[in-house]
DNA sequence: GACAGACATATCCTTTTGATATGGATACCG
DNA sequence: CGGTATCCATATCAAAAGGATATGTCTGTC
């Protein structure tokens, strides 16, 4: 019988363990996934066996020939293979993110984009073109545009909706701004649309002023409407807030999906469909190349012409 | 300059200092940020100094009134929050897998539905009532159906077609098989649908027999089709072999999801849609009551009538 | 029956972490 | 202005965790 609490459990996992565990179930033994991750088989039984005796299962049918993962191990397994996606994601943004220094790609990339696609993206450039290091600066949609036009920077990802003439640009991600609240909101669960005369009289939580976010909603909904209830610099800010129940919010569905997913905050209809594209951008009438060029494939291919909701 | 090559981030990685950060986020001061997670500032000072080094990169603006973001440290922030998402959906799972001692509610589930679905409904309930102990047990489709008729768990999760009269069922989610290849098979950037002729021809990687997504296949395109080249009894270890390039393999689209969201694996297009879903069960006339019922509400509420692609 | 591979245990030493104390900087308040 | 509170940085020491190495047991293989 535990005598222990609740120690939450970013306080006691290790992710080497982790690493460990799916190392085991992609090489079928303790041993063989202790030598993938350079670990010594005698420590990677040590650090197994307290994983084990944290989660309070066991993990793997120990045998003098191997070890294979039991049931539980096997859906434990899965689960850490989506923390490690999560995990490589922060890895290729950070790795992005660090001051350039002779880097040999750079993009500059809008607060949303950079937050929900570019990871991903970096991670399947990384992987194509190992050798290349690869910089993001991260700049308002305008400061992209003006970065593009100058030509320090051969590509660039912006979610506004006016983009000079002289340069060119393909839709990466078709996204959706959405209205959320909390369950326990009033608007919660209702069918009937929100009409805008309904919005335009809410006080929202919102991004604060020069953010792309902020200057869709400015341009559909239109300038007239109630001041917001408060702002923030950041889509999750946001989320927090609204799910505390501070008030109604309009976000990227990007930025809400995992909270309505996970039941958190709830979609309101609304009368109006706003769309908006979030495109690349670069500059002459040819399509970047080279690095650019290959990773501009990499951001339309993936993201395909679909919507994510 | 570093002198250090590329240690994996897994090595260095200290879930306890990415929590700091989010906390600062949160709470707008390292300190405040120490005490929501119950480390001494001192030591946050600390960790975050070398989170910083080791990212290489400034996280936190400093100043004797608090601390606030860099721009990089949003980012990174934003990215964190997805890895404790992947997190918590880790440890609401671990949590229910643990062996059932006394526990209020007990579901079960077959695996797909265990791999993907049931944390983030584990998660949401937990939230809902955190007092409630959940149990999951995980077997296959059949065995589930067995539990419920013989009344030993009150609700269950099956991916088979084939369900008893006397037994309810509901929608859950809807889900779809999909055939996937390595980025340079031969059937990689085909438009023209795969005729079933060309995929019973063809030996793919395939589950073992007697889980759902095989029963399902076989059921769908036949037995009389070439000899898997390998059997495994997980998904994600049919997903790496399939990006290796062992073989084309057909999987569950919430299996393949984040592979194909990453390129690792490309989406072949068939001439039928393999739609198959994914059902709540119960026995008796009348939808389960208290917490079963409450759970089921969750299932079945946040996975709308919506298919996942 | 020697051998190799796989896992467990024990030990030692280094590194990291937790806890505590302290100091400088800035703002607020009477 | 002095008192006080908040915030962040630094130093120090004991405790805990982690890496390295050696050795033992079990079990198939040849």
């Amino acid at each position: 019988m535990d005598t222990a609490g609740k120690p939450p459990i970013e306080n006691w996992l290790q992710l080497p363990a982790l690493r460990l565990l799916t190392g085991i179930a992609d090489h079928g033994s303790l041993s063989a996934a202790a030598r993938a991750v350079g670990m010594a088989q005698s420590n990677a039984t040590r650090n197994l066996k307290t994983l084990e005796r944290r989660f309070g299962y066991t993990l793997i049918n120990r045998s003098s020939r191997g070890s294979s993962l039991t049931q539980e191990g096997i859906l434990t397994v899965e689960w850490a293979r989506e923390v490690f996606e999560g995990i490589e994601k922060l890895a290729a943004g950070a790795a992005a993110l660090v001051t350039p220094a002779g880097e040999e790609l750079s993009v500059c990339a809008s607060m949303t984009i950079a937050e929900y696609l570019l990871p991903t993206w970096l991670g399947a450039f990384q992987m194509q073109m190992p050798a290349l290091r690869t910089s993001l600066r991260i700049m308002n949609s305008q400061q992209v545009i003006e970065v593009i036009q100058t030509g320090s920077s051969p590509l660039g990802f912006v979610e506004t909706p006016e983009i000079p003439e002289a340069i060119q640009s393909k839709t990466v991600w078709t996204d959706r701004l959405v209205i959320v609240t909390a369950v326990n909101h009033p608007w919660a669960g209702r069918f009937r649309p929100l009409t805008k005369a309904e919005l335009t009289d809410t006080p929202l939580i919102e991004r604060e002023q020069g953010s792309g976010t902020r200057a869709f909603l400015d341009q559909t909904i239109g300038h007239e409407r109630s001041k917001p209830i408060v702002e923030f610099n950041s889509n999750s800010a946001i989320c927090q807030s609204a799910i505390a129940g501070l008030g109604p919010a309009v976000l990227s569905k990007l930025a809400v999906e995992s909270a309505l997913k996970a039941g958190r905050l709830v979609e309101i209809p609304y009368e109006q469909d706003l769309k908006r594209e979030l495109k690349a951008i670069w500059e002459g009438p040819e399509a970047p190349n080279g690095a650019a060029g290959r990773f501009l494939d990499i951001a339309t291919g993936k993201a395909e012409p679909r919507s994510y909701g």
